[in-house]
DNA sequence: GGCTGTGAAAAAGTTCACAGCT
DNA sequence: AGCTGTGAACTTTTTCACAGCC
């Protein structure tokens, strides 16, 4: 029980966890494995192992408990407190994220934006103004564990990555199209829309090759 | 060499290629996998591995051609030729995404930009006018494999989601925190930002309660 | 000597098959 | 009977170790 949760399963438990949320909003009480599974696209034997886990919450010949599952799940997630995120980047990009419903998530709280550019300091998005990317280290020590949401142009990531990382980070999400380096204790997880393109393509390509046969395994 | 290509290295190639175009762009000519590894944040001996799925296209002692690695890699990912884009819906997300140069990357053109909403028809964003969403059957009649990302509000979406397939795209990027329902041969990659940030919380929060092991495995 | 390419071993992840509760 | 929990089998992915070529 205390051996480490596999990292795929953590990466699928939020997944469980909206679906769960849902149900529960709607009101129903009890689930079985095969129709959470149903509902996140996972086959409900591996919906079974994954929840294993974390422990033994389920009834035999009947199902899981919602709202008890919901507890578990948050808690073992860490999704029991607020996290606070600061997300650095007003661009394009950065706007949409600052308003997007991803971060109003029950778990997260956006804490601070910030920018380089004087045009965009002062500027209101939702419940927060954008603050002059040199408060950075301020507004990092004011947010202890915080996550940083990185949004930057490309030539000027490697270089706030490092400030952040100095100041204590050790989460960030990356939406700039670049590898960046951090020490190993610092987690980092990459969103790159050109990838998936790319990987998507792939597919597409593989498709028009082969009209005929769809599935093959060979 | 005819034998398929693992998912896991497909997923990775764009890396490469991202990193590759870089140095041709620098005007380095050669390059070793220890090299490349390095800017890709993978180990070489993974990296090496990765490119012998291809063929064999690197020089014992030397190492690999850039360009040449570049032109092999990108016709595998099936890049040589430009995929249309299309683009559903246009809130903050979307249009982000309409203006984020992860579009502009060789490869990809984003052919039209759809919404329901009648004060955003007609709109400019880019090159591109927003048309109305009852165009989708034309558009997409009009654009022939191409890959529909879908950035519409959650309620909207499967409904949209079956409209796209059944006009005959098989090729989803998915921004709606929603798992949405595809036949198997159509290819759904879903970018989840509230996922994201919950998996990076999950981290956190494990660092935060065994403070001084900072490496077990166990 | 240096660096690629690749079988073989190890690790991680998934699926199967069925035991175990209710 | 119904549905969970899980060892065991299987598949995929990663890492290792070293042969092969320049």
């Amino acid at each position: 029980m205390p051996k480490g949760i596999p990292v795929a399963t953590i990466a699928r438990l939020p997944l469980y966890l909206r679906a769960l949320r849902l149900l529960s909003d709607r009101g129903v009480k009890l689930v079985s494995s095969e129709d959470l599974a149903n509902s996140t696209a996972v086959r409900s034997t591996k919906l079974r192992k994954d929840l294993s886990y974390l422990g033994s919450y389920g009834v035999r010949g009947v199902g899981y408990e919602v709202d008890y599952l919901i507890h578990q799940i948050a808690r073992v997630m860490g999704l029991t407190q607020d996290w606070p995120v600061i997300l650095i980047g007003i661009g394009n990009l950065g706007q949409a994220l600052a308003g997007y419903g991803g971060f109003a998530t029950r778990g997260f709280k956006v804490r601070a934006l910030l920018d380089s550019d004087p045009m965009k300091v002062g500027t209101q998005i939702g419940d927060q103004e954008v603050q002059h990317i040199n408060q950075l280290e301020k507004v990092i020590g004011e947010n202890p564990n915080c996550i940083a949401v990185l949004a930057v142009p490309e030539n000027a990531a490697q270089t706030i990555c490092d400030r952040i990382v100095s100041a204590g980070v050790t989460s960030i999400l990356n939406f700039v199209p670049t590898v960046l380096q951090v020490p190993d204790e610092v987690e980092m997880r990459k969103v790159d829309l050109s990838i998936e393109l790319q990987i998507l393509a792939f597919y597409e390509q593989r498709k028009l090759a082969q009209p005929t046969e769809l599935e093959n395994r060979a």
